[in-house]
DNA sequence: GTCCCTATACTCGGATAGCAAGTGTCCGAGTATAGGCGG
DNA sequence: CCGCCTATACTCGGACACTTGCTATCCGAGTATAGGGAC
């Protein structure tokens, strides 16, 4: 099991864009200069942020993107799921009904006992996903970032926003 | 993110030899028949489950597997790490490092605050798949299954078993 | 009848191809802007 | 001086190659068994 590595970039976007605040955007590019990552790469990703109503993207000369809604109404389950989907990583191919023992449709139950064990699982991990939110991760990571890297980061935000 | 197939063949397996009990084994063809799935990619994932010490294989003619501890001892989680592995599936390239407000290693916090969000998911999901056992699931399949398709089952033990 | 030996048939185990999905990139469509022009 | 228009430069969005890892398979090494022979 293996989550794609545009998660990581999502999220790192995502809370450079909670920084920034709703009244600027930031294009693509910069986003991916910022981070140090594939421009066009991450474009895809901020695209599938897009289509899931997490960000907004603004056409134009001097567009980007920002925040669809404030922080603390992100959950980190959105941005996951805009970016993985949001398919169980868990699938039941119902080999149970397979092979020589098998019997009628009907004789078993509605969802196969191991599918729901597995299921369970994910389900503790999607509400601790959903439990979180933008603004958490952000005032942690605020409280945590030396006032060196605040300084060069605002330095840098002064410079490409407009 | 995707869970391998081999996640569901490994634990339907494990339960049918639970069901099997200590005394008997099972070789790796037959399980495969009973579930329907190839033979060779099967046997490639008990051999990860013997490896880690979920199953004990028996070599030689009336060889197989069965189960190397109780199934009241077998977690979930000792399954599906033994064929998906236990690295974390939120790997953090520490991209908060890279581009250009990048500052000396040693004023980042140990690790990064998204990180830190995300494997507290993956703890909950891990967590859960802790407090599960074999016999918890095996135990539920019981109460569920039909008479019919224990009968069914049985007799293809029976048939199979020496 | 009992013990030992050998040949055998069966098992597991790791090394080897094929394919799908994630990774990475590009170019075209669309739009807000900036500047110029006319009134 | 003000408003409108047009050209532009910049943006996003979807369509196209490439690599990694999962899927599937095979054949060789090793071993407990079953049968036969000797005592």
């Amino acid at each position: 099991m293996r989550l794609s590595e545009g998660v990581e970039w999502a999220l790192h976007s995502c809370a450079v864009l909670a920084l920034l605040g709703p009244d600027h955007t930031l294009p693509a590019t910069r986003l991916a200069e910022f981070h140090g990552v594939p421009a066009a790469y991450l474009a895809k990703h901020l695209q599938q942020l897009s289509r899931a109503g997490v960000v907004e993207s603004m056409a134009g000369r001097r567009g980007g993107y920002r925040l669809a809604r404030p922080p603390a109404e992100i959950r980190l389950l959105d941005v996951v799921e805009a970016v993985e989907g949001s398919e169980r990583a868990f699938r039941c191919a119902e080999i149970r009904r397979r092979g020589p023992s098998a019997v009628s449709d009907d004789q078993y139950s509605p969802v196969c006992g191991i599918a729901r064990a597995m299921w369970r699982a994910e389900a503790a991990w999607r509400a601790e996903l959903a439990r979180q939110t933008l603004a958490d991760v952000v005032g942690v990571m605020g409280r945590e970032v030396s006032p060196e890297a605040v300084a060069k980061a605002a330095a840098w935000f002064q410079e490409v926003v407009r």
